[in-house]
DNA sequence: CTGAAAGCGCTTACAG
DNA sequence: CTGAAAGCGCTTACAG
């Protein structure tokens, strides 16, 4: 560990000042012998420049933060490859936070990082009400902020998403295709506060979609086939105790469940019980994570490209940290039908 | 956007020095009365020390980075976890940076990390050969090192590891158990470059464990029943192709996989061929990643305790940061079988 | 217990 | 095109 040397060091051993290694490593003005000789020295000496002093001096954090709701959601994996993709020889680091630690909400760190000006912009994954404060003190603070498939309106700040409506209707276009006619709906919710949960509009929207390709053909979800649960596995798994109950004959023949997590709770209770998928019921989810097609019957599903959007969001809070401005817009990324093993045609 | 307070308005507000603001806020000498108006003034002012000057002052990144191989593997997500935990209300953020980017091998972030002395320590997922040079900078960059399932031998670093060979005896005991006794083991691949790969130790070590346990019932594996392949889904299947292939009678009645997400690789790729789990063959992977209990039937496994160890490492990176030593030192896990439903009595 | 001053390592107007 | 100087906002010996 032998002492680093620092941009004095260098301009001693070019003979030249300091402002004007900076301007080479900087690309400001140098001519092109200068730029030659300071080269070789900053090669020669192993200089880089330390990247919080740099950051200090221009004022910045030198860091975008991602938000995330906890550590377990499969498709953060997908944004996370996609903002790093972003970054990548940008000399700007990713930092990451969940809004859930120790089964607990708790925004506390995400709070300091706006606070302490430790992040220059924020991307939050599905921030909803309950994250308003953080993103109203975020904006207050002059942060670049990217909203992930929020669950609420921010003005403002840039918001990516899905087609949800889109989504929705090319499941029911898939479901009318396939015969079905009795179809329920399970979608999921969305953080309000501490312990509050109410319909996620992400949820809406696919119901939305859903019943108008449905309509179209014919077919209407009666409002007892539709239900709001969490986003979670368990979830599934309770919608299957309730559909199990029901009289086969009355049952719906395709289930479509808000996420994959609760389609994959939902198939896997379904087959303990011994009910065969797709022949006894078909299973649609949303989003494609990596479990959907892992799992057998591979799940049917509508796949969002998380990769493409933590890259794009990324990007847009980038720009906006560059410019200094803080506009907003809104984007629609098309999602789309992947069919596999687990709808099918309507038995009978 | 109003201007930010910095220390002198504190100060200047307070009737007070920089100096003993400074303190007031860093628990140095102060007295009541002092330290109750700097309070009440920095609460008014709703002063927050800013992280980047904090931190270039302190000559120290406020940072440790995790390195994980991709954004793909499931038990990032509890290491992650962990480190949060651990993190929280430390004045210390996590930066995540991923060595495989775009499908491509690609350390130059985590390179940068350590040139500009982005992070205080690191902690290396399954670092192995090809990483050895980053571990080593890492190391003449004065930064405090763990390792969670190195694959190699590093000396000087902290290296946390489950207890493998417990692990596969666990397993051969289970399996020896239920009566079987043509046992296969499909271990997993580490990288040794670009796109060299050979035998993971944490899965020799697995199979020696195996090997052992089984071997104390009369029951041997023969060599032609052990194969190597990497840590993906794919390979799991690739192995269930050669597992298809052979006369029922001949082949092995429980095969033990490297990881989970092979042995979801295997089971779907049999199922899919009607096969059944665990009455036709009874399966066993390690980690215990959420997917295993959430796919059908549920995937008997031996859990890695990631969280846990997610949590250790940071802790003992902290630790070397703060004594500002470089000590290393090597802890082992305990791993614990979890019994799903994949593996059952031998048929017959 | 408190304050004045130096220093951390860069960048960037400003002169030349 | 280049250099001397100021400044970014903290912390911390050092005096008192």
């Amino acid at each position: 560990m032998t002492r680093r040397a620092d941009i004095a060091e260098v301009a001693r051993h070019a003979r030249v000042s300091k402002s004007t290694v900076s301007r080479v490593i900087n690309g400001g003005y140098a001519s092109p012998e200068v730029r030659a000789r300071v080269g070789k020295v900053i090669q020669k000496l192993g200089y880089t420049p330390w990247s919080t002093a740099r950051n200090f001096s221009l004022g910045r954090a030198g860091c975008i933060g991602l938000v995330i709701e906890d550590t377990q959601g499969q498709w953060i994996a997908q944004i996370l490859g996609g903002i790093e993709a972003e970054l990548t020889s940008k000399h700007i680091s990713l930092l990451v936070g969940s809004l859930v630690v120790r089964e607990h909400y708790d925004a506390t760190t995400v709070a300091s990082w706006i606070r302490e000006r430790r992040v220059d912009g924020l991307v939050f994954t599905r921030a909803g009400q309950h994250e308003r404060r953080l993103v109203e003190a975020a904006k207050r603070g002059g942060l670049a902020v990217a909203l992930i498939a929020p669950d609420e309106d921010f003005t403002g700040v840039h918001v990516l998403r899905g087609d949800n409506v889109g989504a929705g209707a090319a499941v029911g276009e898939h479901l009318a295709q396939l015969g079905h006619r009795r179809v329920a709906f399970v979608g999921g919710q969305a953080r309000t506060g501490e312990n509050a949960w109410r319909e996620s509009v992400d949820s809406v929207d696919r119901l939305t979609g859903l019943s108008k390709a449905l309509g179209a053909h014919g077919v209407k979800i009666p409002e007892s086939n539709v239900s709001f649960l969490r986003y979670h596995v368990e979830c599934g798994v309770e919608y299957a105790e309730r559909w199990l109950k029901l009289p086969r004959n009355r049952a719906p023949t395709a289930v479509v469940l808000g996420n994959d997590a609760m389609a994959i709770g939902f198939m896997r209770t379904l087959q303990s019980h011994d009910v065969r998928i797709p022949k006894d019921v078909s299973v649609v989810g949303f989003d494609d994570i990596p479990s959907a097609s892992m799992y057998f019957p591979g799940l049917t599903t509508v796949r969002q490209e998380m990769r493409e959007i933590g890259e794009a969001a990324c990007h847009f809070v980038l720009r906006s940290v560059e410019a200094k401005t803080m506009t907003g817009s809104t984007h629609l990324y098309p999602m789309t039908l992947v069919p596999r093993e687990s709808s099918g045609r309507v038995a009978e």
